[in-house]
DNA sequence: ATGATGCCTTGACTTGGATCAAATGAAAGC
DNA sequence: GCTTTCATTTGATCCAAGTCAAGGCATCAT
């Protein structure tokens, strides 16, 4: 069973208090958000929502990593989202989902009805506002994955993606950002593959040959070592600075 | 010179209104916005901005298609939006863009200058509300396109960008969407690789495919007839109704 | 008409990543 | 310890799409 499962019952001290979709919302809108929230706690590898069903809730990620997937018929699999914590998770307005929802690793969710949030968009600036703009950037993100997908060798979708989560982990441990990165793998070989569009077999071999080069070092399978930071950096493709966005 | 130049000054008679940001406008909310709007036109093939310009205005598309593109260094670019009437550019609250914006075809844009827009976001709720659920959209499009990314065919990422083109192109013209669909490819081969991650070779080998086939037929490069529209979407890979979102 | 210019098509060849198939390792239950 | 299970690595082969290279076909200016 899941060992981190969330205590919090007050926002005040919540991780993700800073970064998520109430960030902006003076002290009496978070009592008010307080009232209507609740947790849900998922372990890994759960389902969360299957593509079609009704959403009868929105959530911000509080800590664990979940990802959005769409299935073709036959089968093939691409991942189409991400969400680490404080990412948000739901679509004000639309009642079904048109991707699955699983939990990658043990997940905790802050969630509001679907109602009760769409009503306080209405009544709230300072969610709605909040809520456009993350929305916004994780749109400019998934351009930036078009761009991974479309153009990138197998090679560079690699060091894209370690240095994505690097960077993620980082901002969150709120470490220095300077050359040497330490961070764990959230995602199987498989996963990777699917957020990639490549097979876990070419995941493995790119993960080996970046070990082999020297550009990243490995404990166990998932546990990573960067040396030079700037060196992966090199690998992605991108000019210098790497892309994320701001 | 463009003769498709737009002559509308009144926002009554405006073929997008009821489509765009302003789509939920009061009338009193609507004047506003018709005071401090204003057009600019683009001619097929003149770029709008640069990725990393200051962008000092947002708009909607009222006739046209503009593009957003990325680049790498090496030159190698990938297509990440496509702005056809009624889509909005812009990010409200982000200063720089991190994407070219070019004219595809003949354009023209309904203008707002950044600052008003912004403070117009802020104290109306029905311009706010709309913006959210259009971005929400284009997310979910966006989403939409990484599975064609990363795990189509050339085939199918053909026939999944004919029947995009299509369907926008009937929901427009408000003609009937049976069987029997004839449009015209706003797009040259090299945009339509682009868009679809594909060299324009091979684009053109799998449009030639579809027609040896006979699931589309051409009149000249760019006039697209679709005898039988299900076939077409039978080529794309999708689960039978073919995933326009909505 | 005659080039010149810009798309677009087609052909021949190459290759990066997929596919198929074992083998290895690591954790979990008995 | 031993077996099962699941994730990962590695190898051998194949093929879809890329690359390189002509040629065709409009449009436009001279």
């Amino acid at each position: 069973m899941n060992e981190t499962t969330f205590r919090l019952k007050d926002c005040g001290t919540c991780p993700i208090r800073f970064n998520a979709v109430c960030a902006r919302c003076e002290p009496d809108e978070m009592a008010h958000l307080d009232r209507i929230k609740y947790y849900r706690n998922y372990e890994a590898g759960q389902p969360i929502v299957w593509s079609g069903d009704q959403m009868d809730f929105v959530a911000s990620v509080v800590t664990g990593v979940a990802a959005l997937t769409q299935t073709m018929e036959d089968g093939r699999t691409q991942m189409v989202g991400l969400l680490l914590p404080s990412d948000f998770l739901g679509h004000p307005g639309r009642h079904k989902v048109v991707y699955d929802v699983t939990a990658v690793s043990d997940l905790t969710l802050c969630c509001f009805r679907r109602k009760p949030f769409e009503d306080l968009l209405l009544s709230n600036p300072n969610v709605s506002q909040r809520l456009l703009e993350m929305t916004l950037n994780e749109l400019d993100s998934a351009r930036e994955w078009m761009l991974v997908l479309g153009r990138k060798t197998a090679r560079e979708k690699i060091a894209s993606l370690l240095s994505i989560i690097a960077r993620r982990d980082a901002s969150l441990h709120s470490g220095r950002t300077t050359d040497g990165a330490r961070f764990e793998l959230p995602l199987t070989r498989e996963a990777m593959a699917d957020y990639l569009g490549l097979t876990l077999e070419t995941v493995s071999r790119q993960i080996s040959a970046l070990k082999r080069d020297g550009i990243i070092e490995l404990q166990g399978t998932r546990q990573v070592h960067v040396p030079d930071f700037g060196a992966l950096l090199a690998e992605t493709g991108d000019d210098s600075d790497g892309g994320m966005p701001e």
